[in-house]
DNA sequence: ATAACGATG
């Protein structure tokens, strides 16, 4: 449909809002030779280039506020080196418009949508691939969807044969990469906030580097906002060692922040935290506070002790401190109080009265993934909780741990974003010069790399050792996840990726749990473990306000199964689906409505890549005996992670590792089991294993016998007490006079009474 | 006898 030329109400000519038939504002453009002149004109132009569709009446309004960012004066600059280069790096500061405009330019120059291809931007988050692409398209002039699209997990917002323009997730891009190790699709690959160093954004590196040599038509630019992008160079010098990737660099356009330090170390950040911010509230001119802590307990512990103070500071001088609302920050918020962080600071008591200030107490989520307008103060005590992983005893923990320079200074950015700010940093210089390392270490070599490998396997990378990592992860980390692939048989001795491998790779999950899922059919119980499993891909479920523990505590009860938290968490679930009805129900029974939502999120996208595979969808009608084949499933995923008791009472020792652990807290047994398998290791206070369940050692031995092989056991009470149960089992065998392990014996107790379709 | 920095599929 064209547009609408003649207006009835005026005794104006109609105007010629449609152009000529025929033009075309890329007329001329020799695809990767384009200059800025010709992409300007075309960008002025009354005809949409990439729809042929007359331009919108804010199109142009829009453009001319992208001509002030700093990008945009750099264009031609950048389609040169463009045209001229296979790869390229680019650092763009806060604020530079890089972005939302560079991955335009390269669709102009590039112009995928001319050899059906596709250009993809990656982030590291899916609000910001949401958003970013949403502006896109509207500068663009076009539906987001159509020319401008996203793609992130369990959403994708494209058109085949009409987006050419695709945001996602790091992530996302490299699933796609596992069934298209060529990503044939796309013309050049933006990889953005590369500097944050995600495991995907990493893995996707050096995928990208090994590409663009099989791949000569690929462009690739990795764009980064610190100004270690000299790293990302060298690696990058794929035309000869001397030759490092060339580097864009745009500035950008933030306000001037003004850091200050503390003459001495400070003893204890929170204390002096809660102290320089009081400071700042009765001293300093109008403007919020952004403070960054630690954790949950720590923020809404700091900000009882803000109020409190502040509350004081204000009846004591009312005519010189103003009133302050402190509003805390953490991902495990419901959204609707997250928001608060957007509100206006609280009005002056009295009119003419000293103004109000608005402090927000926040994790690092306010570091990277939430902006705040109106901070104009930032104290930062130099500290965040971060991942480690310990590969010799195969935990992950959160610790909390000096913060790099690089984050240090993101911090102090946050508080130059409308006008000038100040920074006040709770440690020395000379500690911020000589103690802080220069970057964060990237996630790659602080994780456990189980699930890496697989997919790495599954991209056909046959030499994991030696793949061109930007940075090598540990060979003992490579190592643990080897063994533990190879022991699920997902890697055979060769370390090839086996067909079950193959298959696991492609669910979105831990390898442990896809091996659940995928032999989950020959237990009769495929429909439970689809559950189980999504219950344990989301946060937490259980919700203990601090004034209502008890409450919650006897709610969790009710609901608990005590032969093990698996169950348990499947019994949450069904009772979830058959409430559904209620909306109080998950408020009424503390439980997170969000998470449960979640699973259910999860379980649906498992569900359908079962039915590709063609994996049954089964129950066991018999619950005793359904709950017996649930629990023998988790031992064909979890048989590492299995714990014996022994020593002093709720004293047990992790297989193999002998690692002393108590059962958590929150573990829902009403006794302690000779044996337990545990989902997670954790490190707080003591080391506990969380969501754990009851095994016997006979379903070990039987249903992972190299593994349980005792040759490979230390001498010691766990071993002793598998030698018993195979003593056991093997005068059990006589008895019965049949094999107990062999292939052709049935694997369940009992076969399925009642068999469920899988549905969309 | 106690708990989840932030993300991703």
């Amino acid at each position: 449909m064209g547009y609408e030329t003649y207006n009835p109400y005026t005794n104006a000519p109609p105007v010629a809002a449609k152009p000529p038939a025929g033009a075309n504002p890329l007329h001329g453009f020799l695809p990767r030779k384009v200059t800025a002149e010709q992409v300007t004109r075309a960008m002025e132009s009354d005809v949409n280039p990439f729809t042929r569709q007359p331009h919108s009446p804010q199109y142009k309004k829009i453009l001319e506020g992208r001509k002030k960012l700093p990008v945009f004066g750099q264009m031609d600059e950048f389609l040169k080196m463009f045209t001229n280069n296979q790869i390229i790096v680019m650092v763009g500061e806060t604020g530079s418009g890089k972005t939302t405009q560079i991955p335009q330019f390269v669709c102009y120059s590039d112009l995928p949508h001319t050899k059906g291809q596709m250009v993809a931007c990656t982030q590291p988050r899916r609000v910001a691939a949401m958003s970013v692409a949403k502006r896109v398209a509207d500068e663009l002039d076009v539906s987001l969807g159509k020319e401008v699209g996203y793609s992130i997990r369990f959403e994708d917002m494209t058109e085949p044969g009409t987006t050419f323009m695709k945001y996602m997730t790091d992530g996302m891009l490299l699933r796609e990469a596992m069934n298209d190790p060529d990503l044939k699709r796309y013309s050049t690959i933006i990889l953005d906030e590369a500097h944050e160093r995600t495991l995907a954004t990493d893995i996707l590196m050096g995928l990208l580097k090994d590409l663009a040599k099989r791949r000569s038509d690929l462009k690739i630019v990795v764009m980064s906002a610190t100004l270690d992008a000299q790293k990302f160079q060298r690696y990058f010098s794929i035309t000869g060692p001397s030759n490092p990737a060339p580097l864009f660099k745009v500035p950008g356009r933030t306000h001037p922040v003004e850091v200050f330090y503390t003459q001495e170390p400070e003893p204890d950040y929170v204390e002096a935290a809660i102290r320089t911010v009081l400071m700042i509230h009765r001293a300093e001119d109008p403007g919020d506070i952004l403070l960054f802590l630690t954790g949950e307990e720590e923020i809404e512990d700091a900000c009882r002790k803000i109020k409190l103070e502040a509350d004081e500071l204000t009846n004591q001088d009312p005519d010189i401190v103003g009133p302050l609302t402190c509003i805390p920050l953490y991902s495990s918020l419901p959204p609707q109080q997250q928001q608060r962080i957007f509100d206006q600071p609280p009005q002056p008591r009295v009119a003419g009265g000293p103004p109000g200030r608005k402090i927000v107490v926040s994790t690092n989520i306010a570091e990277t993934s939430l902006t705040i307008d109106g901070i104009v103060y930032v104290v930062d005590p130099g500290f965040s909780k971060q991942k480690v992983y310990n590969p010799r005893i195969r935990v992950e923990s959160l610790l909390v741990s000096p913060i790099s320079k690089a984050s240090a200074q993101q911090r102090a950015g946050r508080a130059g974003r409308t006008r000038p700010g100040k920074c006040f940093r709770l440690y020395t210089e000379k500690d911020f010069m000589s103690e802080l390392e220069e970057q964060t270490h990237p996630e790659i070599l602080r994780s456990n790399l189980a699930n890496t490998v697989l997919e790495l396997a599954k991209l056909g990378i046959q030499d994991l050792v030696h793949f061109d990592y930007v940075d090598a992860p540990a060979p003992e980390t490579l190592m643990r996840a080897l063994e533990l692939l190879n022991y699920l048989a997902a890697l055979d001795d060769e370390g090839q990726l086996t067909k079950l491998g193959s298959i696991m790779a492609d669910f979105p999950l831990d390898p442990q749990m896809a091996k659940m899922l995928i032999v989950s059919p020959e237990f009769y119980c495929s429909h439970e473990i689809l559950t189980i499993v999504a219950m344990l891909s989301v946060p937490n479920v259980w919700l203990r306000p601090p004034n209502q523990r008890k409450e919650a505590d006897a709610a969790k009860a009710l609901l608990t199964i005590p032969d093990g938290d698996h169950l348990t968490l499947m019994n949450v679930y069904n009772s979830y689906v058959n409430n559904k009805h209620d909306k109080n129900w998950c408020w009424n029974n503390y439980l997170s409505a969000r998470a449960l939502q979640q699973a259910d999120n999860v379980r649906t996208q498992l569900q359908r890549t079962m039915e590709r595979y063609e994996i049954d969808l089964v129950t066991t009608a018999n619950e005793q005996k359904l709950w017996q084949n649930i629990r023998r499933t988790l031992v064909c995923g979890f048989f590492m992670q299995v714990a014996h008791k022994e020593g002093e009472k709720n004293g047990y020792l992790t297989v193999k590792d002998n690692q002393v652990v108590s059962l958590h807290p929150s573990c829902g047994l009403d006794t302690s089991p000779e044996w337990v398998i545990f989902n997670e290791f954790v490190l707080t206070t003591k080391p506990y294993i969380r969501t754990v369940t009851e095994v016997k050692p006979e379903w070990l031995l039987e249903l992972a016998a190299p593994y349980f092989d005792l040759s490979t056991f230390t001498d010691g009470e766990t071993k002793r007490a598998l030698q018993r149960a195979l003593k056991k089992r093997a005068y059990k065998t006589v008895d019965s006079g049949s094999a107990s392990n062999g292939r052709n014996t049935p694997a369940a107790e009992q076969p399925a009474k009642k068999k469920k379709k899988a549905t969309t």
